[in-house]
DNA sequence: CGTGCACTTGATTGAAGTCAAGCGCTGTGG
DNA sequence: CCACAGCGCTTGACTTCAATCAAGTGCACG
């Protein structure tokens, strides 16, 4: 995003709808196809999916953060993930259609856009290393360091689900700060 | 692959290089750009990385398989990943400039090209999902049914490492069948 | 006012890591 | 040609982290 110019920022934000949703809405449900990349102007979304009837939480973004199921956005397929906001939140969305006919009409954005999957990769490689060599208490303690705002915000359930541990155990941490 | 017309498929072998290269060979070093999308016709390869001074397993291709660094191959960066033989090995390459030429010349190597790095971010997705919700056991036996031949033909250090395990425990998973 | 949800706290269990010792090849050097 | 060093693997004893099960507290909302 940063490395866009002025002209295709401007293009870029232009070509977003906003819309004003309440707690608990859905942006992308399971086995829809997830139209647009999210943008959370301000409120709480978490992403997350099905697991052995579990609900496991892959993120949460709060205000001016991005968000969207890469795999079915960039595959057009049916979405595994379903996103769903937390607070009643101001969220904007740009159409995949909208975003493809900006990256044809500037060179960076289609840089950028054809960067995000690889990009995606890269966390998920960063979140496996995390929940494979950290102990629970490294990765509450990077998640307070690194989104301090999300442990003040959001319910616990969430953030155990995200952290990959039991909402006791996320409970005994924290009394232990 | 199996989406590809004859005449892109012929194309795309074609273009292939191929090399024999010894045991212990390195197709990719560490910060080195992958330049090439490999193909393992005769042989073992495994791909890894660094992580607190150990090598971390990420996986291990045999016969008639392909490895790549997606993240540098896509994003032209160096790689966290080392590409490396474990047996005497047949290897065929195609560089990069010549699979973007192909893909320029045929749509359906193109679409298959552009659909790799989030195909590679879902297997990335189960992979992380085994080691959060599988035992070792499990894991153990899920490789040792869909890919049995790594069981045979790999020494133990590199499966433990690949399914997150130390050798102890592995060896003690195959003890106990 | 009470039912339920979010969170806490305690006791117990279990899976897998660590440390340590030992076995059986293989290959190299005396 | 044998000897022994080293590697790959096994086995055992112990430890540890976090899950599970089980109560219990406090607040929120109908």
């Amino acid at each position: 995003m940063s490395s866009l110019s002025d002209e295709s920022r401007n293009a870029f934000f232009s070509a977003f709808k906003t819309w004003d949703v309440p707690k608990e809405h859905f942006l992308v449900k399971e086995e829809q196809v997830c139209n647009y990349i999210f943008f959370v102007a301000k409120g709480a979304v978490r992403i997350f999916y099905h697991k052995n009837e579990k609900e496991i939480t892959e993120w949460i973004a709060l205000d001016e953060e991005f968000l969207l199921s890469i795999q079915s956005f960039f595959q057009r397929s049916p979405s595994r993930l379903i996103i769903q906001t937390l607070e009643p939140s101001e969220i904007w969305g740009i159409y995949y259609d909208d975003l493809i006919r900006l990256a044809t009409a500037h060179h960076d954005i289609e840089t950028w856009f054809r960067k995000l999957p690889s990009a995606a990769l890269i966390l998920a490689q960063n979140r496996m290393d995390s929940i494979q060599f950290e102990t629970a208490h490294q990765r509450y303690q990077n998640l307070l360091n690194q989104h301090p705002n999300i442990i003040k915000r959001v319910p616990l359930t969430y953030i155990a689900s995200f952290l990959g541990i039991t909402i006791e155990t996320l409970s005994r941490m924290r009394a232990k700060q």
